[in-house]
DNA sequence: AAAATTTTCGCAAACGTTTGTTTTTTGAAA
DNA sequence: TTTCAAAAAACAAACGTTTGCGAAAATTTT
């Protein structure tokens, strides 16, 4: 079947093009009679205007586009939630693409875009790239870029992510709170920015207001790696009683190893971890975190994008701040 | 800055349009000496063919459609996860819209796939969405519909899901193998029809062939209603010793209660699930569980949509196997 | 060297809109 | 009735491609 276009219920109704066009779009020009018959043909057809014809006419896509390095994250995920419902509200749609980690995806999917001249671009850079120029050229093109959560360092950009220092400092704030003695903090992978800032604000804070407190520093790649970091740690001499975990990978691992080992917590061991909640209160007690809020970060995206794209350059890093949220486990 | 077109490049060339457009796509009108001099320039300017003026002439949008009831979704996730990685092989990129369980949503995502001349839609029921006409409309007008996971029980449609019945079977006749007594059920929202068909196997083949064990049947519409069951349910005089969950929602509070009441799993209790894996490994001992692949499921509906896209239609109701995992829990 | 091919390229229309400009219609004022 | 302004509608160009067809240029055949 055909679509209805323009052109049709012109022929129908025997009048021009543009006429049917400003009939529909409600223009001063067009009378009231003419308006109600195009409407009404216009309805009954099921006319649904071209969005391919309208862009290449107005060179305005209303299409956002967005890459993460996975959908299925938890983090991610909320996140994506988050700009879906505000674009859709603002007649946006979005076009989303994984990078999976590997540059060269990021670079197809920056292709992708380019090709169907996405408005703008949510950008959260995978671990390794750092082809920032390809991005710099969107810029140039008046593609507005904003990157959320793994930001480059260049400040040509726009970026929102979480507080990571203040993150970081909440966990060690609790744990000195908690009277603890011997601490295991495990940290994520060591290239990314986002772990370097969180364990050298974690670090500073710990030697700075409770230097006696005992703290071992481990980076844990995976989940698998933080179970064994914890198994070893928990037992041993070494036998801490609090365990900091920067992301819920790591705090999948520890809490795996702390039921294998019937650890009660937060008698036999604390933990606190960095999380956007749902991990943490999968568990009895419910695990004490402090909220990266993937939605709050997603709304403030939207924001900082529309302000590009309306106004000048805005180029500020936002971050959204962090919120301690007590569960039993400490 | 402006962007390249095909006629910029024929100026700068002094050659007609239409040889630039052939020469970039190794047409054999074109001399060799030709193409090459196109190709360098194109290269040079950063030329990117205009998705929108491509698709206008040839009437086919290389974007695919999809509507999930939302993204933040353990199996949606891995689902559109497994998509968007088929469509980008194949020069298809992604629109993805949530539902939110709300079917007016569901209808004006529609639109806006409709206005973008998506190529196809995968869609997932929302729960109370019966207005089917609509996506009728669609296959009308030549846009192949995918339905997975929650299908509509009309046959006009091609939907692939997880063979529903089938994991309920298998996950009965684990209980039966476990030598259970008393189980207790608990399903989800009783409106879909999934739950409906998997309860309805699960009921059945217990009364078949384990009539003499004591099965507790109920509906849990939320996470936090499970874990009331569970409470009720263990405690008492009822004290069953099998739990059968079957969603991951279900599982989580069936989990809290456990860990609150510090029963022992597989000693106490034997819990068994339907999940696509992630939650049952979060725990110790692992949730033994019925696997749902995700990303097994999107293999098939893109395999699904290109077949439609292609030839005839193919009305068919595909469903993906179900395979037993077994953890500690059993 | 003319004729017949074959290679290589340009012309022009079309896809479905939007929008500045022009034309026609309408109705009121002169 | 004529004149004029305002209102309503039509015209036409443009957005960036693709593609059938015809024209020119290069090459081969007589």
């Amino acid at each position: 079947m055909t679509n209805t276009t323009l052109k049709l219920l012109a022929q129908q109704l025997q009048i021009s093009i543009s006429t049917v066009s400003r009939a529909l779009k409600d223009h001063p020009d067009i009378s009231a009679s003419t308006k109600a018959k195009v409407n009404a043909l216009a309805q009954s057809m099921d006319y649904e205007p071209n969005a391919y014809a309208i862009q290449l006419r107005t060179q305005n896509s209303k299409i956002l586009g967005v890459i993460v390095p996975a959908i299925s994250n938890l983090f991610y995920d909320s996140f994506i939630a988050s700009i879906e419902e505000e674009s859709r509200s603002n007649g946006y749609a979005l076009m989303i693409l994984q990078s999976s980690h590997n540059p060269e995806n990021e670079l197809n999917n920056l292709k992708i875009f380019r090709q169907n001249r996405v408005s703008g671009v949510f950008a959260c850079l995978s671990s390794s790239s750092e082809n920032i120029e390809v991005y710099q050229k969107m810029n140039d093109r008046d593609i507005p870029v904003v990157f959320f959560d793994i930001v480059p360092k260049d400040n040509r950009f726009t970026k929102v992510r979480m507080a990571d220092e203040r993150c970081a400092i909440m966990a060690a704030e609790n744990i000195i709170k908690r009277n603890a003695k011997k601490v295991l903090a495990i940290f994520g992978d060591e290239n990314l920015s986002i772990t370097q800032k969180r364990k050298a604000a974690f670090q500073k804070f710990m030697q700075d207001f409770a230097p006696k407190i005992h703290c071992s520093y481990v980076n844990a790649a995976s989940t698998k790696q933080a179970e064994e970091f914890m198994k070893i740690y928990a037992t041993k001499a070494l036998k801490i009683d609090t365990v900091f975990c920067m992301t819920d990978e790591i705090l999948i691992g520890v809490m795996r190893t702390i039921q294998e080992l019937q650890l009660k917590i937060p008698k036999d061991i604390g933990v606190i971890s960095i999380s956007n909640g749902f991990i943490p209160n999968l568990y009895y007690p419910h695990i004490s975190y402090v909220e990266t809020s993937g939605h709050e970060l997603g709304k403030l995206a939207f924001i900082q994008m529309m302000a590009n794209m309306k106004g000048g350059k805005t180029l500020t890093e936002l971050t959204v701040d962090a919120k301690f949220i007590a569960g039993g486990s400490m």
